[in-house]
DNA sequence: TATTGTTATACTCTATAACTATA
DNA sequence: TATAGTTATAGAGTATAACAATA
């Protein structure tokens, strides 16, 4: 039944499935999959709204309404930079990162179980050949 | 400065670098990411309301308003069902046809720029391993 | 002048609920 | 009654352009 598939495709596909199960994660957690990107960003630390345009790849006004939101629902607050007044600095609060470890857990359970039938040696090069393809793709999660 | 990645990280980092680059594809011929994943099924044939959603993960109503908005630019059409009056058939267009043509050029030749500096063996491991992780996701995009 | 962020505005995408028409 | 689609409505996400404040 399953057609030949050409590996844009089959890169394609995983990469809709990923989604798919990311998304899955998130709405079990109550957050959409651009709050979950954003939260996750923002495990590594706070980080200023133009660092976070750059990891995020969005612009600067699209940020102020994501940031907006996810500060109304409680997932982050905005701090000061005492050493320049025009930044701001978003940190996750004590909510935000309870939330986002939830779907940390939630989203590595679901992917896991995505390779879980592969036996351990295939599991072990695709992943190194993940690594490497995706070697300086942004950081927008990490195990 | 790579610090280790788990399994479930590579896997979200090519997701979102894929999203990326189909983003990317889809901006250079006029396309949203949804547009194209409507116009990619298409492909394979006229194809009915209902069967979309499936295939897309849609519901009813949100893909009422894809169709609306790709049929008002030209590139799908609705078609009367002869064998039920209820139904609604959508095809592309020739418009909709050259568009996915050039949308499937490029994003085929950015994925593959992807994966062109990887041996040829690992490159074809990877691929296999690939497909039969993705055997049961739907078919949105065929090589 | 350049950078940091926000506001105003518009469009796309998506969902839920209520509805129409046909099977 | 069940199925195929649409309409109404609302919220989220995104971009462009214009703006304010600070460096």
């Amino acid at each position: 039944m399953q057609e030949a598939v050409g590996p844009a495709a089959g890169l394609v596909r995983l990469s809709f499935l990923v989604q798919t199960l990311y998304g899955e994660a998130g709405r079990d957690c109550g957050l959409t999959t651009a709050q979950a990107q954003l939260l996750c960003t923002l495990a590594a630390g706070p980080t200023g709204m133009a660092d976070l345009c750059t990891t995020l790849g969005l612009e600067r006004s699209s940020l102020t309404g994501l940031v907006d939101r996810a500060e109304h629902r409680g997932l982050v607050e905005r701090q000061s930079d005492p050493a320049d007044r025009r930044a701001v600095r978003v940190a996750l609060t004590r909510d935000g990162e309870k939330t986002i470890g939830r779907f940390h857990r939630e989203i590595t359970e679901r992917l896991g179980r995505l390779l879980a039938d592969l036996p351990a040696a295939e599991r072990e090069r695709f992943h190194r050949t993940l690594t490497k393809v995706t070697a300086d793709a942004p950081a927008v999660f990490v195990d």
